[in-house]
DNA sequence: TCTGGGGTCCTAGGACCC
DNA sequence: TCTGGGGTCCTAGGACCC
């Protein structure tokens, strides 16, 4: 493959989950907004007011209610509904705008538009403008060689004023690596940067000049030398159109309060469990593989700790939940030790297949399986049109003391119509 | 009192086979 | 009799991402 062949860019929504707030609130316009992780524990999206207040993305909340009372801040928990829907909106606007995209992440797309040689500048505005006036989300726009390029790019996009960069066309973009750390590239995280440090290479520049024998031997083999290679302008890591299916499945949760009941945490793990089930037949997948792990608060020092997991294999692929339930609470019985404050619980669903492509079985009886699939669609139909958690199991109890705190959760405009925005005409 | 959740890919190393 | 070494599969764990 040759250097230069392809042309990416990368479109990301500047402070996401805080954007999406925003978006419905026009009142809060000039104040800070802080969004909270799940259980309100720490901050994870700042508006630019938050920022300049002297909020930090991922301190922790409690650290910080003094002084967003003092600062008049707008507090949100996480809403994943609202999230989620905005990203769709976002994704179908962009999605106009190259023939082969892909929705990385739920604010990042990466849109592929190689043979693009005309004003990318005034594209890559008029993409912005449109979701900004669409949406009401600020995006930022970079674009260069390859996927690692067009990542850097969008760094320096974030700080201009127009929103935009484009890497392919600097005259002098050995001068922009140079600006950029290590640490900051896509797939260098602090372990690689460490290594690079030791090295003296601190730079982009220099991470892409360095030997691929050292590059090999110190950053995890070839994922290394693809960041490299990239760097140099030759695309290694292709756009994803469509996302495969999942090949694990996890759900977890912190809990609001400590748990210490076995009981109770067996309801936690019960609908955990059901939460990675249903995931699973979304894909139509079936899986063999669960794993249940349960964890104490590792930032209470002063308490005793206990971390573990346990792992159960079927003999057939499934997707049936009381079979998958069973198994769970079996896992969770099995773990619990009395005397523990337990803070977070978790089920993974590993070794999926896809059902058509299901390895086929001698032992399988076949009747059976056919009545435990029609009941798990007969649930899954319900539970979509009535709302999640319309018909679920008794395992997983009916109250629930530990589920996550959320304090500060705004409505679901765009999901409920009990929630959506109402307009006062005065 | 209070510190997120959900993934992917890769490598190393052991077991096993021929 | 040959007791080496290459291939493959599996799993655990590391590192990274948003």
């Amino acid at each position: 493959m040759q250097a230069n062949d392809h042309l990416f860019a990368l479109v990301d929504c500047n402070n996401f989950y805080a954007s999406c707030e925003a978006a419905f609130r026009p009142d809060l316009a000039g104040r800070p907004i802080l969004v909270l992780s799940n259980n309100d524990g720490n901050v994870v999206s700042l508006n630019q007011a938050a920022k300049d207040a002297g909020f930090e993305k991922f301190k922790a909340w409690f650290e910080y209610r003094e002084l967003a009372k003092l600062k008049n801040a707008a507090v949100f928990s996480s809403n994943y509904t609202l999230y989620g829907s905005m990203s769709a909106r976002v994704h179908s606007i962009i999605s106009e705008y190259a023939p082969s995209v892909e929705d990385y992440s739920i604010d990042e797309s990466f849109l592929q538009i190689d043979g693009f040689h005309g004003d990318r500048i005034s594209w890559a505005r008029e993409l912005r403008e449109r979701v900004k006036k669409w949406t009401g989300i600020g995006v930022s726009v970079g674009i260069g060689y390859t996927k690692t390029q067009a990542k850097i790019a969008n760094r320096f996009a974030k700080k201009l004023p127009e929103g935009v960069f484009d890497l392919a066309s600097q005259p002098n973009p050995d001068e922009c690596l140079s600006n950029v750390d290590v640490q900051d590239i896509w797939g260098i995280g602090e372990r690689k940067a460490d290594k690079c440090g030791a090295r003296g290479i601190s730079n982009a520049r220099q991470l892409r000049d360095a030997s691929d024998a050292w590059i090999k031997a110190n950053l995890g083999g070839i994922v290394g030398l693809r960041t490299a290679w990239e760097l140099r302008g030759v695309s290694c890591i292709p756009i994803e159109e469509v996302r495969p299916d999942k090949q694990e499945i996890m759900n977890s949760r912190s809990f609001g309060r400590p748990v210490e009941r076995e009981e109770e945490l067996l309801q936690a793990i019960s609908s955990y469990a059901a939460r990675a089930c249903e995931k699973l037949r979304r894909q139509n997948g079936r899986a063999r593989t669960v794993m249940v792990r349960i964890d104490t608060n590792s930032f209470r020092s002063q308490d005793p700790q206990y971390h573990e997991s346990a792992t159960f294999t079927f003999e057939e692929y499934t997707s049936h939940t009381p079979d998958i339930l069973a198994a769970a609470e079996r896992l969770g019985r099995h773990l619990f030790r009395n005397g523990y404050r337990y803070k977070k619980a978790g089920v993974m669903l590993s070794d999926i297949v896809d059902e058509a492509r299901r390895p086929p079985s001698l032992f399988l009886d076949r009747e059976e399986e056919a009545r435990k699939d029609r009941m798990m669609a007969t649930i899954d139909t319900i539970n979509r049109k009535l709302g999640a958690g319309t018909l679920r199991f008794a395992s997983a109890g009916f109250r629930h003391p530990w589920e996550m705190r959320r304090e500060n959760l705004s409505p679901r405009y765009t999901t409920r119509w009990e929630e959506v925005l109402r307009v006062k005409a005065c």
